[in-house]
RNA sequence: GUCCCCGUAGCUCAGCAGGAUAGAGCAUCAGAUUCCUAAUCUGAGGGCCGCAGGUUCGAAUCCUGCCGGGGACGCCA
């Protein structure tokens, strides 16, 4: 149970004893912290529903709580009850409220979709960062969680490649109808030449019609199995995956599953089949489709495209596919998809599509969309030229950054290269993620460099730096033998409110997980961060004289120190020991 | 055209299961370091919460309309 859980359910007791409906009882933070600590705000909607005095209404309530958390509970306004615990109450709260779910779930979260040939790029950042601590959320509170990244591997622009190094390289023993396989598993092209023939064979078929049919008979055959083809798609991602774990890992981003949309193909036959005979895949323009519009909809809803007149699938019919794949092989309670807003009225369609062919409860599929990341014009980031910045440019970028500030600040001075070379890397990917992290995952936000690695306010180097802190005056507190922690007492407000944010650390767990907002832990933790730096600029902890005093700062320096790491461990934010 | 998201301090953004004096960071101004990392801390100024109606004892929050920005809308993903 979380802090305010408890708090909620006292107060709710309190309600039902006055009479009234137990579910007035919600406490939450004080709006006012000159006047208390936590608030309810129940007898207000209370007395409205059953037509009584406010203010009595909560004297009532008052008089039946039972007072052994509050120090103070007291009627203020037209009815508000301004709670504030008791010191001693307080302090046993700390380390007590690793909040964990009841019931844990078995989830899939499906948070890359970096297509192959396609160095990733910042529009594949906050997929990548928010999955990633969606993931890690969900685990720390219990849940079995498996991510996958779902490679963009079997759509249209396969065929697009494809035939665009058929028309380069007509020569090549993989384009021989003659030829039989198998081919050689070492095709002559590189990455660097996949990255170059990606966009001039996008840019071809959009340009010219008959291109672009070639691209999608060449889509129909690789997807038939064409061996020649196959061997060279088998290269292409290869190829692409190799480069696409060194960037992810440098992000501390990692998969459980590095499957694809064409590891669901082979069952896109039966789940034809199947769909047939519960009469759900109609011909329409010699397409294959099925509806999804429903009665009470407000905007049209397209049906899907099963297959095209081609007789190729496209990503819907993957993505169906891959809900059926991760049925048999996981069995999840849920599967949860990080990508973003754009691809609103897609997972709606394919959701209600799964519903209705009995596949899977639309309820336990979510898509968790995401806004874009814009340049300081407000417009989706580019680079000077208006290129797409590349995601390994873009870390060397804040690599640099950061590196730039250290030498700035003297700090990680004589640490060694290597080190100061593995801090700079920490921190400015610290700066980036919670840059990322600490907007709520459904806004657009201005990502603006100069502003982010500034280091100074809300931003990821703060965390870190406070959580440097935190270790050098625990270090220090050691080699001055001044003993451990021990038991906390409150006594400095600066005490008190350090403390009162770690007894908080539940409800932030649990509301980020709830609503799939990392920025809620966000917040607290910036919190946090503030709480402990006021607490050390006011307190002294290793050289403090009291030997009770001593113990008990070391023991809230210990607990901040320990709940800063398990929510860098949330957010995916790895952190130095000094800096 | 229809639908979706958004509009809060000079800037970037929280808050929106209705409630007290609308918060944070940056920027600006004024302070703090014989002492555990000053990337820190203390204080000040700064707001018709896009506009207009409505519901309510009470609206940044709920409803309607309008204005402005962004996005989506069958064979691309």
């Amino acid at each position: 149970m979380t802090l305010l859980d408890e708090l909620s359910a006292l107060l709710s007791a309190a309600f039902a004893q006055a009479g009234t409906d137990a579910a007035y009882g919600r406490v939450k933070r004080a709006d006012r912290p000159d006047l208390a600590q936590f608030q309810c705000n129940g007898a207000l909607a209370a007395a409205k529903a059953t037509k009584q005095n406010p203010r009595a209404l909560a004297g009532s309530v008052v008089e039946h709580l039972d007072q052994a958390a509050f120090a103070d509970a007291a009627i203020a306004g037209p009815g508000f009850i301004n709670l504030t615990l008791k010191d001693d109450w307080l302090s046993a709260q700390i380390g007590a409220r690793a909040w964990k779910r009841p019931a844990p779930e078995r989830i899939v979260i499906d948070y890359g979709g970096p297509n192959v040939a396609k160095p990733l790029h910042v529009g594949h950042l906050r997929a990548a960062i928010i999955g990633e601590s969606l993931k890690r959320i969900a685990r720390a509170v219990g849940d079995d969680v498996t991510g996958d990244a779902h490679l963009g591997d079997w759509g249209l622009q396969m065929g697009q490649l494809i035939s665009e190094l058929e028309l380069r390289q007509p020569d090549l023993i993989y384009f021989d109808p003659s030829a039989e396989g198998p081919f050689p598993s070492d095709p002559p092209i590189s990455l660097k030449d996949l990255e170059e023939m990606y966009p001039a064979a996008s840019a071809a078929c959009k340009a010219d019609k008959d291109r672009a049919d070639l691209a999608r008979r060449a889509t129909k055959a690789l997807q038939d199995g064409r061996s020649g083809y196959r061997a060279l798609w088998r290269h292409f991602v290869d190829l692409s995956i190799a480069a696409m774990k060194k960037d992810y890992a440098d992000l501390g981003v990692d998969f459980d599953l590095w499957k694809g949309e064409s590891d669901a193909d082979p069952l896109i036959p039966e789940i034809g089949d199947d769909l047939t005979s519960r009469g759900l895949l109609e011909h329409s323009d010699g397409a294959e489709i099925i509806r999804v519009a429903r009665e009470d909809d407000k905007k049209e809803v397209p049906p899907i495209i099963f297959r095209n007149s081609e007789g190729a699938v496209g990503y819907h019919a993957t993505d169906i596919a891959t809900i059926v794949d991760r049925i048999r092989t996981m069995a999840p309670d849920r599967m949860l998809y990080v990508v973003d807003a754009r691809q609103r009225l897609h997972f709606e369609q394919v959701f209600r599509a799964v519903d209705r062919a009995g596949l899977f409860e639309e309820s336990r599929l979510e898509h968790l969309w995401f806004g874009t990341m814009n340049g300081k014009d407000g417009k989706p980031f580019k680079t000077r030229e208006g290129g797409t910045l590349k995601l390994r440019d873009f870390i060397d970028m804040v690599t640099d950054k950061a590196r730039e500030r250290l030498v700035e600040n003297g700090l990680a001075e004589g640490y060694g290269d290597e080190e100061t070379a593995s801090i700079a890397r920490m921190v400015g990917v610290a700066a980036l993620k919670f840059a990322d992290l600490s907007n709520p995952r459904t806004s657009d936000y201005v990502f603006d460099i100069d502003r982010f690695t500034s280091f100074e306010g809300k931003t990821g180097p703060y965390l870190l730096y406070a959580r440097a802190r935190i270790r050098s005056v625990l270090a220090k507190a050691d080699q001055a033998g001044a003993g451990g922690a021990g038991d906390i007492v409150v006594a400095a407000p600066e005490e008190r409110d350090l403390a009162l944010a770690l007894a908080l650390f539940g409800d932030a767990v649990r509301d980020a997980y709830d609503k799939r907002l990392p920025h809620i832990l966000c917040e607290h933790a910036f919190g946090l961060a503030q709480s402990f730096s006021k607490f050390y600029a006011a307190c002294r902890v290793a050289d403090e004289a009291d030997n009770a005093v001593r113990a008990s700062r070391i023991g809230l320096v210990e607990a901040t120190g320990e709940q800063l790491d398990a929510i860098f461990d949330m957010l995916g934010i790895e952190a130095p020991d000094r800096m």
